[in-house]
DNA sequence: CAACGTTATTACAACGTTGTAGATTGAGTG
DNA sequence: CACTCAATCTACAACGTTGTAATAACGTTG
């Protein structure tokens, strides 16, 4: 069944380590040697056996990914980053679920699963930074995670703060003057939640603008259906309400919803600006406008860390911000001014 | 660094094979020295290095899925189920994409990295039944697609057309008599579409009711934007809709969008239906009443299937078609009959 | 207490690959 | 033509585990 390097070798008459020779692109062998063995593989079909070669070079080629959910649109989208940027780099990459609420997170932590792998990247839920899973872990680790939380490791990040900021200031600079925010979890102080807030308050402050609690919507799982209800809250407040931050895509995409069942128009009556930028948001009728946080460049840097610590690299634990850029579509666009 | 059998045997007195009989349950094991051994293992902190256990049994203890794409929110939910699946059974599963329409399944199929694994599932695109990539493989292949199109292998799939059916059986009982269809592939024989139109028409003809062509609306993707298009096509034509059947969720909420965008409600002035039951449909408004194609019964199925080929099954190619449910929602519901 | 049959333990040989170091070849040089 | 030095190839020993088979320990029994 399973062709081996000495098959190749004694259909090639060579020894068996100049057929690993061959297929190593050791630079010394003469290219009469080099097609004959390449000729005795593929008439044999030989492929090698990736165990023995992990067991012999002490390592698997493979690094994971470990994620909250998959079926949540930004983790399958960020998955799908990570997957290419792992190819481009010749890495194998396995996915692991740590659960919404990442409840899993030490499970996988502590996994032997994880030992298939040279390394993984976390992508934390991290609302509580001070109650972590134990990270002390002995293999090469890099979060992805809303805020830098813990010194001694690799940390990639997204600049929810700044893209908060700047969505919202968008929404000023069209105009908007009663701007609400989607998402908000009242008792957290840190997380993606406390962090996009932030940003929200600090765009208002520059404009000269008072925060109102009555233009805050609660949202606990940010999914379309706390959306809805987010956006239900804060419209049946009776505040006027000219254009609205959604903490993430979902929860803007359910308060579109409300919106215009409410026959509102977005954007004439109502901006609406999302974060993101999941696929979803381009399909939606206004388009979405929204955040994006470059995955690509997420997944490149936290590929890129990981392998530095895999070969070995003993540097002090790096920190890495991502860009963001803000995506312009129709539910902000044409607003007449207010 | 790394660990070994030897190392724990040396701390615990004993042959480094003793060690290992503890790990794999030898029944004849005293307890004194079991203890012993355990203690040894936990003070050390030994792992097993996977590798060289592939190498000595022969397999790695991992199968892999090939999707079209993971941000496809039915193949994350798939992915979901199946890594469950995999689970239960303390199988690793590994995550490979082939595109959209399949085009890197033949590098799937034949890629190095499927050498990781002991076997694969391979949900196929599959528009075209006679133009497949190479299947005849030489390891464990279990197939995961709309149709069994290949007789000699196993394979997994789901009743579109009864499902099809069933959803516009469903559109008929409640009173619909002037129903749409979404999504249709006008030049294909064989795939979803053809089999979900199938089904569509066949619960037409039972009621004795002719098909139109213009209350068929044409969908390449099955995307939301697509849906938005493939519904604006129909409602163009200026017929009658009083129902739509969208041949998957995505394709009706988009319709769903365009419906109420037009001032028309569902489900009062129209009736609507998807196929699949992706998250997102219990999140719209109204909800969407929906196919739910049971996809833990097909993952389950499939791993079970290819488990027994990895273990040298030598029976038939095995066929298995997953049960289907009506998951009734607010689209559909409270309809004044026509 | 010798002989026996379990129960416990261990020695040894793989699994298929790659790293190291050594052996062979062959061309170029003095 | 011996001599040197690459270029080319090969022998051998790991990597850390598990299966096989042999050995040691230990109660039981006659």
């Amino acid at each position: 069944m399973a062709v081996t390097l000495r098959d190749v070798a004694a259909r090639a008459g060579v020894s068996f380590k100049t057929v690993s020779n061959v297929i190593n692109d050791y630079p010394h062998i003469r290219p009469a040697t080099r097609e004959r063995v390449e000729q005795a593989i593929a008439e044999l079909g030989y492929t090698t056996n990736i165990a023995a070669r992990n067991l012999r070079r002490g390592r698997t080629g493979m690094i994971s990914l470990a994620v909250p959910e998959l079926r949540v649109s930004y983790f399958a989208e960020l998955a799908d980053s990570v997957m290419r940027a792992a190819e481009a780099r010749d890495l194998a990459l396995m996915i692991e679920q740590t659960g919404y609420y990442g409840e899993r997170e030490p499970a996988v932590l502590g996994s032997a699963m994880r030992r298939f792998t040279d390394g993984l990247i976390l992508a934390t839920v991290a609302a509580d930074p001070y109650h972590h899973p134990e990270l002390k872990v002995s293999y090469p680790l890099v979060l992805l995670g809303d805020r830098m939380v813990e010194e001694q490791i690799d940390h990639v990040t997204m600049a929810n703060v700044e893209g908060a900021r700047a969505a919202t200031e968008h929404l000023l600079a069209i105009g908007c003057r009663n701007i609400a925010v989607l998402g908000v979890h009242p008792e957290e102080e840190h997380g993606t939640a406390a962090l996009r807030l932030e940003g929200y308050r600090q765009a208002l402050a520059a404009a000269g603008i008072a925060p109102r609690r009555e233009l805050e919507g609660d949202a606990d799982r940010w999914v379309r259906g706390t959306g809805v209800a987010a956006m239900r809250q804060v419209l049946d407040s009776g505040t006027k309400v000219d254009g609205v931050f959604g903490m993430n895509d979902s929860l803007a995409l359910g308060a579109l919803h409300e919106i215009q069942s409410r026959g509102l128009r977005v954007p004439q009556d109502v901006a609406l600006i999302g974060f993101d930028n999941i696929d979803a948001a381009q399909y939606s009728g206004p388009g979405l406008t929204t955040i994006d946080p470059n995955r690509d460049e997420i997944a490149n840097r936290a590929v890129e860390l990981l392998m530095a610590r895999i070969d070995g690299g003993e540097a002090p634990a790096a920190r890495f911000t991502a860009s963001f850029t803000l995506v312009q579509r129709e539910s902000t666009s044409c607003q007449a001014s207010s």
